[in-house]
DNA sequence: CTACATAGTGTTTTAATTACACTTATATTT
DNA sequence: AAATATAAGTGTAATTAAAACACTATGTAG
């Protein structure tokens, strides 16, 4: 309120926590650091925000640069503003929660910019308050994976109740029962069932199913958390 | 990433969404704006944060102007930072929910930056996008007015049960039974019997409760929604 | 054709939620 | 001092949701 001269400029960038399920495995996408400050860290991607261009357009424009991306969906955590977070001077990091279809190999020049697929348990010294970060995220993750069907952001198109079960309990961490699990996501109406089967491995075949909709909303009922 | 020379600047600032019960309503303190943009309009309390002040000091800077406060509780909403929210330039705003333990009476300087509580359910034309902003406010209240003891930070510190059911029913805009209510309540732990009674008007004095816990903290059950 | 691996399927028990109505204690009125 | 008005306070039965639990089915590989 006092004086509207030059008050309140800093920096903003933004920073993504993305999730991925590979080789049973939660991951977060990591940047090793190759100048200081926490030069050879890991960190998450992330950038400062042009002039013009939307919060979540810098996230995009970030993520494009290491992964090659069909479809992202965002959700912002919140913004992370500590005076003293970043060495350099003031900056304030507004952070994304982000998701990216599967099957989303890295892009070629992810490498030279040290992209790499890092389990999202064993988060080892992070730059910034990016450890934080990513715990917010997690959070909001598990949040989101019982109240929404968020879900659909992070399977392939067509998937079997293993396959999606398992998702649910890696997010959890928490092993789930399987006659309940499928009984109440089936109750919840949000999936269709295939004329499909995956054929895989000596055993018997898996009914494949997909979302009937393919766009993140918010569920009636929360999926609850069994056993 | 591209370049790090003067990327990313601009003004950030603050806005509290404060709540309070006055009347048996549930209130937003909220400004008349005595200039432009938005001459005339309503707005929430907000200011740019200066250097090297936190963002929760920002805030609690800016409505120490406007009210006496003896303990604000802050939660952040997240970050508002659309290229075209503010007509003057762009300026991000971190928006935070705010609740200032009751009996505040807005401060003396309050009148004269035309400052006053509003009935938080008509909006009517609020500047910039403080209207989203409130709303946003009052989801994030009602999700934890049902996990937290959030109520804590609303009520004085000697209450009865039937105001503790009354701002239930006023945050979550629903009518609760008496009877699940109390039991629910009494279930969670929190509260503890004063040995004394409210008397007050022609009918049974009603016995005093206070929070066992005077800090926020989320709860074990979230107390369901009844009726 | 046997062994193996994962898919798929219901019921019973237990716990939680909901619906619901009368009695009690005080102040005020007659 | 009796009657009335007002909000406080209290329990139970019915319904619904959650949890625990084990076997059969169907394919591939050997």
């Amino acid at each position: 309120m006092a004086n509207e001269k030059a008050e309140g400029y800093m920096r903003v960038a933004v920073d993504a926590v993305v999730f991925s399920v590979i080789h049973e495995d939660l991951k977060v996408l990591l940047i090793r650091r190759n100048k200081p400050p926490f030069k050879g860290k890991l960190a998450l991607p992330g950038g400062f925000v042009e002039e013009n261009e939307e919060l979540e357009g810098a996230v995009k424009r970030e993520l494009t640069e290491e992964t090659n991306i069909s479809r992202i969906y965002l959700h912002q955590l919140g913004a992370y503003g500590e005076v003293k977070r970043d060495p350099r001077g003031r900056v304030l990091s507004v952070a994304y929660l982000a998701l990216i279809s599967p099957g989303q190999e890295l892009a070629s020049t992810a490498d030279a910019l040290g992209a790499e697929w890092h389990s999202a348990d064993d988060l080892r010294e992070l730059a910034f308050d990016h450890k934080r970060i990513i715990e917010d995220a997690l959070n909001e993750l598990r949040f989101e994976i019982q109240a929404t069907n968020v879900a659909v952001q992070i399977l392939p198109s067509k998937f079997t109740l293993s396959e999606l079960q398992h998702l649910y309990e890696l997010v959890l961490k928490k092993d789930l029962d399987k006659r309940n699990f499928r009984r109440r996501i089936k109750e919840l109406g949000i999936l269709k069932k295939l004329n499909e089967a995956k054929m895989e491995g000596a055993h018997r075949p898996a009914q494949l199913y997909t979302f009937k909709d393919k766009d993140y909303q918010p569920l009636k009922d929360r999926i609850q958390v069994f056993t």
